[in-house]
DNA sequence: CCTAAACATGCGAATGAGTTGCAAAAGCAA
DNA sequence: TTGCTTTTGCAACTCATTCGCATGTTTAGG
């Protein structure tokens, strides 16, 4: 169930009990977090967590690769686990939702695009921002 | 020739001078230059800028669509001349050099996929990494 | 051209996200 | 448990970007 956890300690890192909540705070968000919603978010399962160890954890599992960082545009970093994020975004301007989606099609040329380039893919990053057609 | 010191008289800015050095800097790079970059080209055109007016300058020209900020992940804002903006990006991670690509196919995709959502497309950022295929 | 109002500039100080040094507190392996 | 390594909380720091303000430039109207 706690696949995160499991996963760090796959990963080799040491569970404390800062981490296990920021873990399971990551887990149970169905959004994209920030920093500061995280840290509120991980208070639930340890009250006494600081946010430089959010900002810790955070850069460890994203180096792990178990954690990816986005940039949505508004200065602050929001953090989705990696196994969840496998889709793009299209941002909603009027609300600031942010809608997840996929399309094969769009990823078959994104790396056909690299290969045409002399390139081999290594990551993206595609968001659309749009407003609601009436 | 000066195109865009045109169109910032068109849009109603006043112009100073500060403000065309900045912006003959701008129509001269073919790159994606920061704000340091930026300021020390425009120092060639007016020594006594300011860092802060060449970031206040660059949100103006942003607001007025004359100019795209970038990200590429390196915590600077990267600039380009709007009008020369019509393609999107490929980063090189082993040399950091972006390379510029288009594909009408992907623009259309992008188009579709946001209809398919329920929205109309305002804007859209594509970032493709990768390493050199050997 | 000249003038006044409007706007832009340079400077240094402020902001705010993210990082870091350090001493104290866990975690971990034996 | 012991001793060693890793992590934590805190506060101080960094660094890109923004802001306040007093001064200098632009611009529109005569």
């Amino acid at each position: 169930m706690s696949d995160l956890i499991q996963k760090c300690l796959d990963a080799g890192l040491s569970m404390t009990t800062a981490r296990r909540a920021i873990l399971r705070a990551l887990e149970n968000s169905e959004d994209h977090p920030d920093a500061f919603v995280l840290h509120d978010r991980a208070k639930a399962y340890d009250p006494t967590i600081a946010q430089a160890t959010v900002y810790r954890t955070m850069r460890i599992l994203e180096q792990e690769g178990l954690v990816e960082k986005h940039d949505f545009g508004n200065g602050r970093a929001r953090y989705e686990e990696a196994e969840k994020a496998q889709h793009d975004h299209l941002i909603n301007l009027s609300t600031g939702e942010i809608i997840e989606f996929q399309d094969p099609g769009l990823e078959a040329l994104k790396i056909e695009i690299a290969k045409r380039l002399g390139f081999h893919l290594k990551d993206h990053r595609l968001e659309l921002y749009g407003v609601p057609r009436k």
